[in-house]
DNA sequence: TTGATCCATAAGGCTGCCTTATGCCAGCCC
DNA sequence: GGGCTGGCATAAGGCAGCCTTATGGATCAA
């Protein structure tokens, strides 16, 4: 087979020398391989001359064919390549597309604009040592084996509300938010937070269970005042700067678990899984200096 | 080079085992090869389901194109491969080619009605081992290198005339042809037949030298009685037993030089050669054979 | 004649491919 | 539900085939 490989060179070249030169081999390799493929064939494909090689009548009658076939190979493979070079394709945790990702992916296209990013958004974590996908957004506590882990950031939560929602509302203790309506009350999170902020029995079960499940569902109800959400503040840096998002209480529920960048080790050297994510590792270094930035105005205020 | 090959029969089944089947080798090696190639290109080609597999993106993007590129391969090879299979080449020397090949191709024609014969006539000795020719004909000693030889018939030599050409001429002892005009005086081997007929010193250097240097023309001259001429009696059967040629003297000049015919070691084992070999040392053997015919009904007579 | 170029050939080493053997996973069937 | 089967992955190991180096032959050019 690889035979056939030197014949299309050499064909083209009409010189082993010169064949061997582009196939990165000694003109002795190329020898071989034509003689190989001539005993394969069972007639002499060149004929020898003193100094050249030129092809016989069989050897004519195949090289066009040969040569026409391994172009359409080449340009098969390399569009598959420009492909694979080119696009890149991640699957994500829904609320991180939307809430983190999407918003920022224009300075990403502006940064490489010759990588184009496909996202798929699931729920499910797929398996991404064998799939298709070069580097997935998932949460977790990190171990998992065969595949390059980037810490993003923790998994952490925190009510916050619509200021318009505190109005007239007395707000000491952080059980005092009972005394408003809770979005997705069912969402276990809730008796962590609580067991955080001292009050580990906090029943929830006879609230009705309005849950939305998604972070940034629930952002957005709490936004429109709708009640108190337990969301992760990195999700809503805008909102909480702004104060159309307040937090009644600052206190920050920490989790086992992080949001995790991750990529097949195998995948490790592509240049555009590099590049996605260094720029992702740079845009959450921004955001903790924002965050830190924030941080030093409020108490300086 | 053999990965897309072995991906091309992959991508066809959809199958490893299968695959493995179609080209020979195991299972495993299928599934080595496949890697290959997807770490090759940088991403998966199939998708590995519980119990089969799949194409991905852009395995689906590749298939066709590979499979189509194989395709006009295989056509290409097989388009030669039957060529090689069903056209015989050989080069001859031009009077066995008119006087003995010719006349009785009609036969080998109809015992293999699939192989065609190319007739190349030529002079000079062409090298054989890596030409394109499957077969030769040649005289010489028989000591060719690299060559598989079978003797034919030996290059032996007798004068012969038109009948006509001897009325009224006395014709007793071999010096007694000088009477008669020769057809190629500047033969040498008429100096050899005249040695072997006891008469090492006939000088014919005086003697217009009207040299045809083809046997069939000084055959055909003979015929036509314009004189004598020294010809090998296998390519004349017809014309002797006939009495459009006539011996003057039963005496043939044996020379260390025969006919045969010889083809590339290489190619012995070609159907189409052994089928030519064969057929013509049977052709060979029926001259013996008719010749010993027409010798006893001479004696019986 | 000498040098340069190009191909063939022989010898030898090493890589890479294939096989064998085994494990895993899921579906199937009793 | 527990074997059983079918399909693929993986590891280990051996061997063949390929490539390289080195050399020779043949021709052309200077």
């Amino acid at each position: 087979m690889s035979a056939v490989r030197v014949f299309e060179a050499a064909a083209r070249h009409q010189s082993f020398t010169r064949a061997a030169e582009e196939l990165g081999m000694t003109q002795a390799a190329v020898s071989y391989q034509i003689k190989i493929l001539e005993d394969r064939v069972g007639a002499p494909l060149f004929n020898r001359l003193p100094r050249q090689v030129t092809l016989t009548a069989k050897g004519r009658q195949l090289a066009p064919a040969v040569t026409e076939a391994f172009e359409a190979l080449r340009n098969a493979f390399s569009g598959v390549e420009d492909a694979v070079q080119s696009v890149l394709s991640l699957t994500t945790l829904s609320t991180f597309a939307s809430n983190w990702l999407v918003p920022r992916l224009g300075r990403f296209r502006l940064l490489h604009p010759n990588i184009a990013v496909q996202i798929s958004v699931s729920t499910e974590i797929v398996e991404l040592v064998r799939s298709e996908f070069d580097i997935g957004i998932r949460s977790g506590t990190g171990d998992w084996p065969g595949l390059e882990t980037q810490m993003l950031f923790p998994n952490q939560f925190i009510p916050v509300c619509s200021p318009d929602l505190l109005q007239g509302v007395d707000m000491r203790e952080p059980i005092d938010i009972l005394k408003l309506p809770l979005i997705s009350p069912g969402d276990p999170w809730w008796q962590d937070w609580f067991a955080a902020a001292g009050e580990p029995n906090v029943d929830l079960s006879r609230r009705p269970d309005n849950s939305l499940g998604v972070q940034q569902l629930e952002g957005m109800a709490a936004i429109a005042g709708q009640g108190v959400a337990l969301i992760n503040p990195f999700f809503f840096p805008e909102d909480l700067a702004s104060g159309r998002l307040v937090k009644p209480f600052d206190l920050l529920a920490t989790t086992d678990r992080s949001y995790w960048l991750v990529y097949p080790k195998a995948r490790r050297r592509s240049a555009k899984v590099e590049a996605f994510r260094d720029w992702v590792l740079s845009e959450v270094a921004g955001d903790s200096e924002a965050a830190a930035c924030r941080a030093d105005t409020k108490t300086g205020a």
